[in-house]
DNA sequence: CACAACTGTTGTCCTATGTCAACGTTTTTA
DNA sequence: TAAAAACGTTGACATAGGACAACAGTTGTG
């Protein structure tokens, strides 16, 4: 049940058997079906998600009701409404499965419980904040003065796996075109 | 010399007058010019950077030589090419003042000696790091899926001092619109 | 399994915004 | 302080891509 996790924790710093077991030990396991809601928009995220199967989507809706999405985690990775679960505040994001799903879950009272008491713990939160923060100043880079085309050649060449696995209207809402545009770009490919 | 930096660095964490006299002692001012670049494009940033008056601007220029403007410091707030910081990779942007400036600059070395050292400056770290990323999904978020119009309303109730502070083509360069529909939005509000 | 709801594709049309140019103003530099 | 360079504003024009609709294919549900 924890292999997948604790290989990602192994990845990431080196802990001993007995401390790996504590920490997982902090994890809850479910199992989810498709377009399952884990978090809603006025919700205050209290859990952080390490998906084990399937794929997770964090997603918002404007005033007008268009989604727009904004990270999708795969196997092998955590995922919350993160400043949320930072700071307390209503997310105004959704989390949801988009696909059958298992996952394991840590409360945020554990979290920081575990930040606290192992050091290499508090090294793997420090990365994540770290590679949140580099993938966000990416994404903000790659997609400011692109058009709808360069923008999906930049998504098929930093995140090759999206336009595989996401519906064309969720990739189009993660790149902020149309699905017809983007429709259309893929079949000229 | 060091006095907004104490205000910064005791308004995130409590020091003792001690540490916080060991801390800013491994800070080293500058005065600059405007428009001096202290990090370039193929630099590895090793430096970060306190605002102590003036401006700092973090953009990036494209291969079509249009410049994109990420961020803007004022005084009071720390700056860097933090991916390249972290990751020590070429930063491919510029960090350059926009006005007359003085700064206070800590190496990288001296940096993580002090968030080894001391357990209140790490977290103050953690917090630049949380900050950093939730500021970044704010402007993801808060861009995606907005027109100029809506883009422009949206930094002037979120990021009031940019319009006031920044030339229009550099606050043009941010929002990710031309300088022309800047000016042509500005005039009718 | 059948019906409903959703998704992807493609055509037509329209508009927001980019590009370019002109010109006056401000800033820089020598 | 005078000349040069950069900037802001505004008009004319062009176009990328959004909106909408139609339809076929797929998926979910009672």
């Amino acid at each position: 049940m924890y292999s997948t996790l604790k290989l990602f924790l192994n990845g990431k710093a080196e802990f001993d058997q007995e401390s790996l077991e504590h920490i997982c030990s902090h994890f809850r396991y479910i199992k989810t079906k498709r377009n399952e809601i884990l978090i809603s928009y006025h919700d205050v995220a209290t859990n952080y998600y390490f998906v084990n199967k399937g794929c997770v989507r964090l997603f918002t809706i404007t005033n007008e009701g268009q989604e727009i999405s904004r990270y999708f985690a795969y196997e092998g990775n955590l995922v919350t409404a993160l400043p949320s679960f930072i700071n307390q505040l209503p997310t105004e994001e959704f989390l949801q499965t988009i696909e059958k799903s298992e996952l394991l879950y840590v409360s945020r009272s554990d979290f920081y419980k575990l930040v606290n008491k192992y050091p290499e713990f508090a090294k793997i939160y420090t990365e994540i904040l770290e590679l949140g923060f580099i993938v966000a100043q990416k994404r903000i880079y790659g997609f400011q003065g692109f058009n709808a085309n360069e923008k999906v050649r930049w998504v098929i060449k930093n995140q090759p796996q999206l336009l595989l696995r996401v519906s064309n209207k969720m990739a189009a809402s993660y790149l902020g075109i149309s699905p017809s545009t983007l429709s259309r770009i893929k079949s000229k490919l």
